[in-house]
Parts: structure tokens; C-alpha cells; sequence
DNA sequence: GAGGTTAGAGTCAGTCGCTGACACTTGACA
DNA sequence: TGTCAAGTGTCAGCGACTGACTCTAACCTC
């Protein structure tokens, strides 16, 4: 019941030390713009262990999101049973933008995550990156969703053509929310939601008809 | 009726020497293990030239995509007015892959190309550029789409979720496709046709209906 | 057809992201 | 207390990419 050691400590304050300031650093003067020698100079620690502690620039951008992330995932495999596939996974992403709070303020305030999100959707190389990032999660998605149906991945496409077609949702929420003034959690809830509302409309054949 | 001078001509045979050397050594080393130095040597030019006809290495990798997608916006807008969003977008994809040959063929062979794709979507880097890209597109697609359908892209989401929808489908493709054996046009061609067919069913609520 | 203009290519020096190798310091633990 | 090893610093180097400058040859004009 000891938890971490002294060691562990340090190294962990490091690693959040760095994640703030290249955080910082990145929505304030850009991604491009922040070298790892600014981030590392604003740490006072060497270039080698802002490498040891990330893969690369890009990981820092992306360490909270991992976080957001994982929460989503969980949130969606314990969501009841009912629920049909969309309704799943609907529950489980306004779920986690309420949740968002305490799944990364223990490291940097959500107001600098809605920032970095934001950053993400306006800078090239990183949307990039988002959008892969995306798409292994679709996998993981697809696995869930095949699960709490009861059908088999291997031959039959509907889990990743429905995770498809929802995870093209999310992607045009984030997009209209990052071009969009309001920064803030609600906001991007709000989207969300609406979006959704729209996506079965949308796939109808003749849209006069509404 | 002189048609482009020599210099000009001498330029486009650089670029295209350029262009079949990087994707041959892709393709045949992998991306990331390529380097900008052995592509101009392979083509007896200095490092310089390589940068001056490409913004850099992912550039090269993405030139034969860019011609295809030109082509395959080309075909949308052809289509015939009848068609619903989902028959155009169906429609257009398609007949670029009929097409691919007279698109592409000038510049490299159509084998060459397919190899290429396979690269994009199993290197890491350049899938996730490819994902933007097709973001980048995708807001391209909706303008086309709520043209046709007389409806107003500021205020109406349905277009821009449609085509979310249809390109998160284009995607499952490409990634099977790529994870598949079958390199050819054919094969691709037909995953489309299927996972376009499965749209429809996936959205409903209930799976066990059908 | 000579001569000035300029686009395209070469050269060189430098920045930035990132890595491997090695040495040092200091918690951890017997 | 002494040994071990995790975390860090230092240094040298690679690969992508850029800016500044020079040179060459296609071009355009007279």
C-alpha cells in the first residue's frame, strides 16, 4: 500500500512538467512553431528525456487524448445491453465529454485539453495523426460492437460499416467545432448531439421528403 | 499550337523520372526506409531538384492519388441528376476504378500505382496524411452533393454527414483491401461494391431483422 | 544570330526531429 | 553499507527540409 516510490514520483512529475509546457507552448505559439528545445529549456531537463518520456512531438500533442480516449472505450462497454448499436455508442460519447473532467484534470486543466483539441483540428500534420488515431479506435469500436450484438467480425461487415459511417460523424463534429468561437465542453456536446439527430435522415434516399 | 517548350518538357520528365523512382523504391523497400538521397541518385539529380518538384517526401507518395481524386471529382459532377446523394457517390466511385488506367497511365503503370496505394494504407505515416487528405476532399464531395441536391451547405448538415458516412465506408475499403491479397483494380473494385451495398442494413437499429 | 533575361538545377551551410552509445547520479533493496 | 539499475545528461550523427547563392541553358528580342 506504499504506491509508488520516490523514483516513480520524480519521473512522473517530470513527464507532466513536459506534457504542460509543450501544451502550452503548442497552443500558444503553434505546434510548428514549438521545438522540442523550447519545451525542454522551459523544463529545465535535456532534449534525451523529453525523447525518453515520448516517441515524439506528436505523442505530447496527443498523451491527453490517449487518456479521453480509453475512458470513451470503457464508458461504451458498459453501456446496457439494449441498446442498439447507434444508441450505444451515442450514450457512451456524451457520456464521456460529461466525464471529461475527471478523466485529465489530475494533469492539465480541461480548458488547456479543449485548446490542444482545437489546436489538433487546425493544424495539418496533426489532424493527420487524428484521424489515424481514429481509425485504430474504430477497430477497437467495432470489436465491442460486434460483441454486444452477437455477430462475427470475420464475415459480417455491418459492425464496421456502422462504427464507419458514426466515427464520419465524429469527425465532422470536431471539425465544425474547432472552426467554430465556442471552445468550450458544452459546445462541442451540443454538436455532437445534433449531429447524430442527423445522420439517419441524411442516409434517406430523397431528402425533400423532410 | 506549339504545345510546352523544351524546358518545360525537360522539367516534367525530371518530375516524372523523380516520381517512378521514389514509388518504385517504396514500394519495393518500404517507405520509411527510403531515403530523399537514394531517390536522386537513382535519377542523377542533386537533392535540391527533389524538393523543388515536391514539398517533400509524403508529396511524391500522394501524386498518383491526387490525379485519381481529381478524376473521380470529375465523375460526380457528371452524374445524372436523378440519382440520390448515395447512387452519385456510388456511381462516381465506381467508374474511376473503370477508369483508372486513362487516369494514371502516362505517368506510371497501373500496377505500380495499386502498389502504391497498398503502401499508403500499411505505413503508418502516410495512412494517416491519407486520412486527411480524404477529409480535405470530403468537404469538396458535400459542396458537389448539396449542390445537386439544391440545398444549402451553411445550414444543412445532411450533406456533409451523408458524405461522412459514404467516406468512413470508403475507408473500411481501403483498408481491407490493402490487408487482403488481391492487389488488383478488380478486387478493390468489388469490396466497394459490397460495402456500399451493406450501408443501408448496418444503420438499422435492429440486426437481428435481417 | 548575338545578347540579355530568367527558369531550372547544383552547391553549401544550417535547422529541427530523432536515435544510439556512453557516463553519471541517486533511489531501491539486500 | 554496498550493489544494482532506473532516470538523466552529454555527445555525435542521420535524415528531412530550407535559404542563399551560383551556374547553365532554354527563351525572347532586336
Amino acid at each position: 500500500m506504499t504506491g509508488p516510490g520516490l523514483r516513480e514520483r520524480k519521473k512522473q512529475r517530470t513527464r507532466d512538467a513536459l506534457l504542460r509546457a509543450a501544451l502550452e507552448l503548442f497552443t500558444t505559439k503553434g505546434y510548428e512553431e514549438t521545438t522540442v528545445d523550447e519545451i525542454v529549456e522551459a523544463v529545465d531537463v535535456s532534449q534525451r528525456t523529453f525523447f525518453r518520456h515520448f516517441a515524439g512531438k506528436q505523442e505530447a500533442a496527443f498523451a491527453m487524448q490517449e487518456m479521453v480516449e480509453a475512458r470513451f472505450m470503457r464508458a461504451l462497454r458498459e453501456r446496457p445491453a439494449g441498446e442498439g448499436p447507434l444508441a450505444a455508442l451515442r450514450g457512451a460519447v456524451l457520456g464521456s465529454w460529461d466525464a471529461v473532467g475527471e478523466s485529465i484534470e489530475a494533469i492539465v486543466p480541461v480548458e488547456l485539453h479543449m485548446r490542444t483539441y482545437q489546436m489538433i483540428e487546425s493544424t495539418p500534420s496533426l489532424l493527420a495523426v487524428h484521424m489515424r488515431r481514429s481509425i485504430e479506435m474504430e477497430e477497437q469500436i467495432a470489436g465491442v460492437i460486434a460483441e454486444r450484438e452477437g455477430v462475427d467480425l470475420a464475415t459480417d461487415s455491418r459492425p464496421r460499416v456502422a462504427v464507419a459511417a458514426f466515427s464520419g460523424v465524429m469527425r465532422v463534429t470536431g471539425r465544425m467545432w474547432g472552426a467554430g468561437e465556442d471552445i468550450s465542453v458544452a459546445s462541442i456536446r451540443a454538436i455532437t448531439e445534433t449531429y447524430l439527430d442527423h445522420l439517419g435522415p441524411a442516409l434517406a434516399e430523397d431528402w425533400r421528403e423532410h
